[in-house]
DNA sequence: CATGAATGAGGCTTCATTCAT
DNA sequence: GATGAATGAAGCCTCATTCAT
């Protein structure tokens, strides 16, 4: 399937391997993939244009390979920041707060996985499914545990998921802040409307 | 000085104006903006090239046009539909399940919108911002009323555009179809959890 | 030759032509023959489009009567300016001060007829043919008269109108004034070193 | 930011860009610059459209350069040509001279230089601005000595080379020839005879 | 007389990708 | 490993001109 991009094998390969995909997570976050060009890219890097067809096939590779590690590197922090929190109800309050506060701050990298949907929609949905997947596992554990309320956790992923985006897009991306206490307050409020475990929960639970 | 696209006068004008915005739509829609091309448009709709240039700006223009018209038709589906329903609760459920099946059958208009964040920013948020307002109005009627839990209006609002446009995503764009029941249910256990009163309220209603 | 365009009769029909002319000049002499546009014009004068191809063949044609049109107007203004005055040299000394005033006054024509070269050269020559032809009628006339110096007529008409012309262009068209007196004292020293008869002149008028 | 045009570094890309610059000086001479076409000038260097825009930003830059390449090219031709002349008069005579068989031999630079009034007038009066500045020290120098008369040494070099100009134009341009005999004489009685040191001068020479 | 909609050729420019060194 | 020159397809947009009403 790929056409053998020569996988760097030296240090030095490696290090500007490197200096591209920081270079493209830039290039794509500042101007978008369609303005973003290749060889601006490379001037960044600091490398000659043909460089970069040394270590990628297409200007969508390092799409994707930009994709992949914002994948990792989200879950990667809401792992560690949810980390030893057995409630998960409380997962989610911290969840939702570690989400934002990374789309902030991964501001470029953010709207990249965002406009993947339109470059290649298998990139997105590959994200976007991994995601939840791994989402409705964690649900299914707890509502297992009767932490929360029995049903699709399949859909419970999408729709904290859908939240937690919206607020994301509102606040982190188009502001560059966190919402508003009110708003979060709100939102948290919906989180736990939804999850809190019903009365007949209890009893399935046993 | 301005580029002056004529605003037809002529029944003829009008109509090949309209000709073109639906063309935009089949293509946008299918081709996604950066891979349409206006010469594509412009033969679907039987004119041209130069045609297209009479009656929009540029590329980027029809697309705006576009949005905001499928603005206003999502806005009146959504009136439509829930027309005389007093209860907000209920107006929610309905308008869920209206902006999917809306999603399903102007699946192309859809993409449009959801696209155009890539395009040009503020035609995005001018159709998000414009949709959040409205909402956020009726919700702040329905908090006077009662209805609904107090908080705030504006918070409330964007967490159901996320829930509901993420279910949108998931189902209505990737397969073309409403979400399976056991989603739904999800969903408006999200949205009820979210939105009944609590007992304080009941004291504020009075 | 010309495409029989109607020509007016009505006097509305002269009014129309009449406004097409003065939006060329101003169209023309603010933006050049390339950028100009034809619906500007048109936009100017306040009439359709296809109005315009009523009066004009073409947008080279309205640039041909353009030139033409100061042509006479240019050779009317020095005529009026220049006449009774007797002595040659006084009447070179008027008449390029009143062609300077003339450049300052009308730019946007003068302009017009010096792009004229590069639409078609045949509409400059005729301009610069005419006006040397006559010029050098006068001259040569002069010469006779014992007035001026003997000598190639022609040459001295050319020779003139390219003093005049450069500084015009350095003075009206680049800063839209007169030249300072010591740059006009050192021109009327060429037009005078150059045109006082010599003593040889003398015989040769008897 | 800066479109870049990489300045070439090997010698195959200076090779290039000169070829590219020669076939936009015929280009441009035989055709205008307006109906000249970049396409037809990679025709003519022998490269791929896109090349063009390695080297030049824009059809308008290739001009600049062309422009610019002209004016050392002229001044160059006529220092050698009136190099070691002392007197003054002796070298306008010549370099009126000089010029006349550049604009016949480089006719086709010629025009460009012409022309670019009228795509940006930038580049023209850069040219004659600079032309005029070098003529106006020389021409001050000669006063000083007082090889020529005193008076604004500006308006003297805009005096001559309006004549130098239209001259070529009249004869250079349109019939690729010199001069007659007696136009030529015609015009350098104007040079001397506006030139001349008068009585006075000699005064203040001293 | 006038209108204004429609035409369609044609040009400039961008940029991902290849390749010889 | 890296370079940078070259490619060439492809697209947006302009505008003089025509024509039916």
């Amino acid at each position: 399937m790929a056409k053998a991009t020569r996988k760097p094998v030296t240090a030095r390969g490696e290090q500007t391997r490197q200096n591209l995909l920081a270079a493209a997570e830039l290039e794509f976050g500042e101007k978008g993939f369609h303005t973003a060009s290749v060889s601006s890219i490379t001037r960044r890097a600091g490398v000659a244009q043909g460089t970069f067809y040394i270590y990628y096939d297409s200007k969508e590779e390092i799409l994707r390979e930009l994709v992949r590690f914002m994948n990792r590197k989200l879950r990667h922090t809401l792992t560690q920041a949810t980390h030893g929190i057995t409630d998960r109800i409380e997962v989610e309050r911290v969840g939702l707060e570690t989400f934002l506060r990374f789309a902030i701050e991964d501001q470029n990298l953010y709207r990249v996985v965002l406009e993947s949907q339109f470059i290649d929609e298998s990139i997105y949905r590959e994200y976007y499914e991994q995601m939840a997947d791994v989402y409705t596992a964690r649900l299914e554990q707890a509502q297992r545990e009767g932490q929360i309320r029995s049903g699709s956790a399949y859909g419970q992923a999408w729709a904290l998921m859908g939240m937690a985006s919206f607020l994301g897009l509102r606040y982190a991306v188009w502001e560059g802040t966190m919402p508003p206490d009110d708003v979060m307050e709100t939102a948290l409020a919906f989180i736990e409307g939804g999850l809190v475990p019903l009365k007949d929960d209890d009893v399935k639970a046993e």
